[in-house]
Order: structure tokens, then sequence, then C-alpha cells
DNA sequence: AAGTCGGGGTG
DNA sequence: CACCCAGACTT
């Protein structure tokens, strides 16, 4: 029963079509100018919305306009080859997406014509196509009355039905998508989606909504209750590890040597120089770490030479310190293996390789060194 | 249900 | 620093 777990104020059907015409007509005032907004091709719609996921929209706009140039069509990003597909997605972060999207271009190639399906259902079949993802491509690009619930959406979802218990987890889950499922329109679907996700990204925000400029606070049982700060809940926050790593510019003539991360490694499929965690404190006992690491991941020795940088950064739960040492080759030979492979590569085509944003930061560095 | 996966922007 | 971002997938 979609309304049982649907606020008080929003079980009548008046009510709820208030609700709507109130926050359409907010919309046509306040929509911001986006490149997927222009556009009802579905192929851009998808990957915009692939690209958005855990993305915010400064970070993707950039980055969805020279993508869609590189591969205009689903055939284009089908045909491509893996690696220029993460290429463009450098910087993005999350790669399994990318890979997602290569393979799931190739499956509506090969089993949808090259077209974008239509309904949920099989649009959650493809890769990296969630509930969200699929409810998003069928309202936004064909007007199907499909629910979406994201970050924004439910937020608003929450605050409007008053939802007091934590959203994550399966009952506060059944909660929202109910109460999104109850409020969506028969026609219009896909603008309605936009415009509740709008609300939540520009007024209904984290923290201090801007209840004022709100055009739905007369619907909203959060409001009523002076409960905007405390709806929703929030998550327990994990705990963030400190973790210090090493890496190592290996040079060899022009050269440098770089390897390719394995199955189920992070950054899988991207490129990197040598890196591993480090242990030892003391100059020398480091010293030992960068022979060994390099070594055993590359087969290559060295020479360790003297501390380039050091990148601070984030990844998930991580605290990263990464160590960046240079070192000169004194033997042994590249071992690539099955998962991984090994190779000495002139600085001229690291801007051909999909780099984790800290290795093409090093990339850069030495490059302009020469 | 909990862990994993990136990276940058904001207060 | 803490928190947040058009989530999906694996264990």
């Amino acid at each position: 029963m979609a309304t049982d777990c649907t606020a008080e104020t929003l079980k009548d059907p008046k009510e709820r079509q208030s609700l709507r015409r109130r926050l359409l007509a907010w919309f046509g005032k306040h929509k911001r100018d986006m490149p997927w907004r222009r556009t009802r091709d579905p192929y851009q719609i998808w990957l915009s919305e692939i690209m958005l996921q855990q993305t915010t929209v400064a970070m993707a706009g950039p980055k969805f306009t020279v993508f869609v140039a590189a591969f205009p069509t689903v055939h284009d990003l089908a045909a491509a080859d893996e690696q220029q597909v993460l290429r463009m997605w450098e910087g993005l972060g999350y790669y399994r997406r990318a890979r997602g999207l290569h393979a799931a271009a190739k499956v509506i190639v090969a089993e949808h014509d090259g077209q974008l399906p239509r309904d949920v259902k099989s649009l959650m079949a493809l890769p990296g196509v969630g509930r969200y993802t699929a409810g998003a491509v069928a309202s936004f690009a064909y007007d199907v009355s499909a629910p979406i619930v994201e970050t924004n959406t439910q937020r608003v979802l929450a605050r409007l039905t008053g939802y007091r218990d934590e959203v994550v987890g399966g009952a506060g889950q059944r909660h929202i998508w109910n109460a999104a499922e109850a409020l969506l329109p028969t026609t219009g679907a896909g603008t309605y989606n936009l415009a509740l996700m709008e609300l939540g990204a520009l007024v209904c925000k984290p923290s201090d909504p801007r209840c004022d400029e709100c055009p739905v606070t007369a619907h909203c049982a959060a409001f009523a209750g002076g409960l905007q700060n405390e709806i929703p809940k929030l998550a327990a926050k994990v705990k963030v590890t400190a973790v210090r790593e090493g890496t190592v510019v290996v040079r060899k003539s022009g050269r440098v040597l770089l390897r390719q991360r394995a199955k189920g490694e992070r950054w899988e499929g991207m490129w990197d120089f040598p890196r591993f965690a480090l242990d030892g404190e003391g100059p020398l006992f480091v010293r030992r770490e960068l022979v060994d690491n390099v070594r055993e991941q590359t087969g290559v020795d060295i020479e360790p030479g003297p501390l380039l940088t050091t990148i601070k950064h984030g990844v998930t739960r991580y605290r990263i310190t990464l160590e960046c040492y240079e070192a000169r080759a004194t033997g042994g030979r590249v071992k690539s293996t099955d998962e991984s492979s090994v190779r000495w590569t002139p600085l001229a085509e690291l801007g051909d390789l999909p780099l984790s944003v800290t290795a093409r930061k090093i990339a850069t560095l030495i490059t302009k060194q020469g």
C-alpha cells in the first residue's frame, strides 16, 4: 500500500495536486541551466545520470560536455576502447561507473538496437543502473511515471512527510520510495521529478533549509513541527583512517615505470606509478621499503633518490599521505602478469593513459621539469 | 545491513 | 576539520 507510510497531509489527492502545482510554478522560475537539460537524447540523459552519481553538478558539467564530444552516440561509446573511456572519466572518481557505462553501452547496442530502454525493469538490468537512475532515465527522457529517490528528493520527502526515523535502511527506504510514488503525477513525471530534486538542491538544503523561500511549506510536516534541522536523521558517520603510502617515479632513458591497476584493486584498469603502503619511519627504513616494493610490483631494481613531493588526499574512508620519491633503475626487468601489466612509458605518452588524480599530478610535475 | 568505491567543494 | 554530493554493488 503506497500511502501507508505517507504523512496524513499527503493522503488527500487534492492536497497532493496542490503541492505539485506550487512546486512546478516554483521550478518554472528557478530551474538552473545544465548541459544535460538542453537535450532529450536518452543516451545523453543516461550518461549524465551515471556521471552525477555521488558527484556534484559543478564537477560533472565540464566532464559531460567533453565526454559527449568524444562519444556522441551510444554506438561510439560501445565501439570505444575501455582505456579511452577511463581516460575521459579521469578525475571524476568511482571509476567502476565508467566501466559499467561502457559495458552497458555494448548491451544497449547488442540487445536493444542502440536505444535506451523505456521501462524501469529493463533499465535496471543494465550495469550501473539502480532504481534511482532507472527512474531518472525513464521519467526525464521518456516521461514515464517512475519515481526517483536520491539525496535531494530523499531529504525533501522525509521532511514533507515528517519522517523522524533513520532514512537509510530497509524501513526508511520503503517509506521514502512509497512517498515518492504517492506524490508522482500520472503525466509530466519527468518535469515533476526534476522540480522536486531542484527544490532539494536550492531550497530544502541539508542544514538550515530556506523555508522562507519554499513553495510547499503549507504541505510540509517538518516545517509545521519546526523539525527541519532534525529531519532527515543523519546516518552514523564513518570513522576516517589515516594511511601513509609511498610511490616512486623510476626513470630510465626518458621513460618512466608504470603499472596498470589489477582487478579488485582500487583504480582498477588505470595506470599508476608503483605505489604501496609505507610503514617505516627512518630514511634508511623507507629506502628499503621503496626498493622491495618496486621490485615486488614491477620486477625492476632501483636506486632511490630524493623525495619529489608529498600529496595528501582522501579515498572514501581513508586519509592518505602519499610520499613521492624519485629513483633510477639499476637492473631487473619488467614483469607483467595476466592481472597487472608493467611498462616503461615515454613521458609524451602519459597524456594518453588513464591515471588516478595523484598519478596525474605527479605526471604533470615531472613533465614540466623535463 | 554494512563496506566499498574518488575527489573536490563548502562552512 | 566535518560534512556533503542526481548511488550501485558486493559481501
